[in-house]
DNA sequence: TTGTAAGCGTTATCAG
DNA sequence: CTGATAACGCTTACAA
């Protein structure tokens, strides 16, 4: 109430206010003002508490993060570093993860390490110096600098659909195993039963080589009723178009060839493809197209990850809809509860990936270029 | 050289190693190696540097970013509010940007403003606390209060994309006005020229308002060559398929009608589709799909936003392909000169996009429903 | 219940 | 050229 307290235009114009000028308002102490802000009105004689309140409302008060951080050594800042921000998964990823950071008060960092190593350097540098809590992770570091930092550091570490070798930490993804699965009896059971698997070179990356594994797993102990199917599997990398189609028709002659030296019937079905991501999705039915390939009906398809335009390609294509909100939602929760303490040994945590039935995977009419027909 | 300086190992674990540690391994002052870290060597006396040097090295020292901050008042961090992660745009955009801002030792902050207004409340905070040293925007915002807070807190904001009404920031956006004629232009030439515009509703969203003012504009004022062309304009919502489908075909059958009502040829020329952005061509095209039109030959397609999966949609869409790198890069460029104190007025960059020519803007052959095809 | 004071890790000012 | 020392804004023992 005393009229020498600073008018907030007294101050210099860009000033902020800070947590003395509250206190001075009020005619308490700083420290009196931080338990206000902090514990709650619980600590301070009503009266008090209701002057710090009224001064602050009336300055316009909010505490300096920085400061906080300083004082805590926390800055609520999540780093996201993914592998590829034009895949639609990581994107979609994010999404969930970002939601998640703002609904528990912490900003999300971007970073994207594009497949130049150097890239890293930001992220572990953010790390190291304590500008981030803790990290989300989607790629397969060659070096173990990582992990090594995490432990020093003491920053959490989750790593999301890419595992890393030797590092021990949370790791979020979708059943991968599960997912293959669903795509090649959703194809069997609709008559396609033999099979290329299209996706990206493994490079060591764990989910495309789970996916890969899973593939060939199912061809080698195939459920009641899918025996008798066969697959091979081809790796072309992002954008290499040409390549693909040419290796896409090799296999398809490949196909018709042995059929006919096995006197037709030895595998009876029809051809389908099947693709370990949207990328590969990508440049699949690209190749298939430039062929002339007419999908759900020369040739099966069905794919992991659903997107925006799986529903317009051909004559729409079948996918696997990863639960991805909900894999950067429980990344952000995972790392959240190791910052607050967790010291649980490290989680798997796999979520089930959902199919989502489009005509590329139509029932197969013994079309194509009517190999193994039925009679 | 003293064996009392503190070792490695001797420190609590996860204790970071500050200043103080190298000042004293080093046989110097705080300010000395704070000198070192900043200014260069220049400043110091050859030995001197070297024991600082050496000691940073061996001590492993990295300054903290947080009390650098709380010093400087400035974070390093800058915020990327996007209207909506979904989108492609937006995404092409966010890369350039995160790629800016690493090359300048900043970080990127990212917001996703889905629909809800009160998203927005994180990134009001994240500025007004000095969390963020500036913020790179591409929404519009109702309330007026983002621009009164720029001011009061002088923290740049740089628009992208949409303009914002009343509030002075530099802009960065792709050239609308040209990508629209860009656009119509390649169709008349073509051959199509019964256009319909399908775009987003445009809630105030300023670079939809001004294609679709480019798109009349244009009709009304068209280069030597493209006289008589119509164009109406469609506005839906994003997710509408429905709503889609069926105001394309009354549009289509108004034009069937209209034209045999006028004999026949009073607008001679096939009928296209014109998207304002990749979300209406993705509705449009699932529309057209449902319709059973052929693109490029019964009905005329070419929209803007070039994406992974334009060139597999249909006969392969043709587009406008946005700038998009360039204008996230422009636009923390532009940021980071505001940072840096530049106070002149307010900027307004606008990029040129480039015209991707696909099928489905091929040659009109006088087909579809046969209106006005020539003899 | 409230105030005092000591930091958190830097940088910047001022002497020496 | 280098060393004290005072901020930066906040939290938190420890006193009162």
């Amino acid at each position: 109430m005393h009229e020498e307290a600073p008018r907030p235009a007294t101050r210099a114009l860009r000033q902020r206010t800070t947590i003395n000028d509250v206190a001075r308002t009020a005619g308490v102490s700083k420290a009196t003002v931080s338990r206000y802000v902090n514990g709650g009105d619980t600590l301070l004689a009503p009266e008090t508490a209701a002057r710090v309140a009224h001064a602050m409302q009336q300055l316009g008060y909010h505490p300096s993060p920085m400061a906080q951080s300083l004082k805590h050594g926390r800055t609520r800042l999540i780093g996201l570093a993914v592998a590829d921000i034009t895949n639609p998964f990581s994107v979609a990823v994010m999404q969930g993860a970002e939601r998640a950071c703002q609904e528990a008060g912490y900003l999300l960092v971007l970073f994207n390490l594009g497949n130049a190593a150097e890239r890293e350097r930001g992220v572990l540098r953010a790390l190291q110096t304590s500008q981030l809590d803790g990290l989300i992770l989607n790629r397969a570091t060659a070096t173990g600098q990582l992990r090594q930092l995490a432990l020093d550091a003491g920053k959490p570490i989750v790593l999301v659909d890419r595992r890393q070798p030797g590092l021990e930490a949370d790791f979020i993804s979708v059943d991968n195993r599960g997912a293959m699965a669903l795509l090649l009896e959703h194809l069997a059971r609709r008559g396609w039963r033999r099979f290329v698997l299209v996706s990206e070179p493994s490079a060591g990356v764990s989910s495309r080589i789970a996916r890969q594994q899973a593939f060939h797993d199912w061809l080698a102990h195939p459920p009641a009723g899918a025996e008798g199917c066969t697959g091979v599997h081809l790796e072309v990398p992002r954008g290499a178009q040409e390549e693909c189609r040419v290796q896409l028709q090799r296999w398809h002659a490949q196909q018709t060839a042995g059929a006919k030296k096995k006197g037709g019937g030895d595998v009876e079905g029809g051809c389908a493809i099947v693709t370990g991501n949207a990328v590969a999705t990508l440049l699949a039915a690209s190749a298939a197209r430039d062929l002339g390939w007419q999908l759900g009906r020369d040739v099966g398809f069905a794919g992991i990850d659903e997107t925006d335009w799986t529903a317009l390609i051909g004559p729409g294509l079948t996918t696997i809809a990863q639960p991805t909100d909900e894999l950067g939602r429980e990344a952000v929760r995972c790392l959240l509860e190791r910052l607050e303490g967790d010291m649980r040994p490290a989680r798997t945590i796999e979520l089930p990936g959902r199919l989502v039935e489009r005509a590329s995977s139509a029932v197969w009419e013994g079309g194509g270029n009517r190999l193994g027909a039925r009679p």
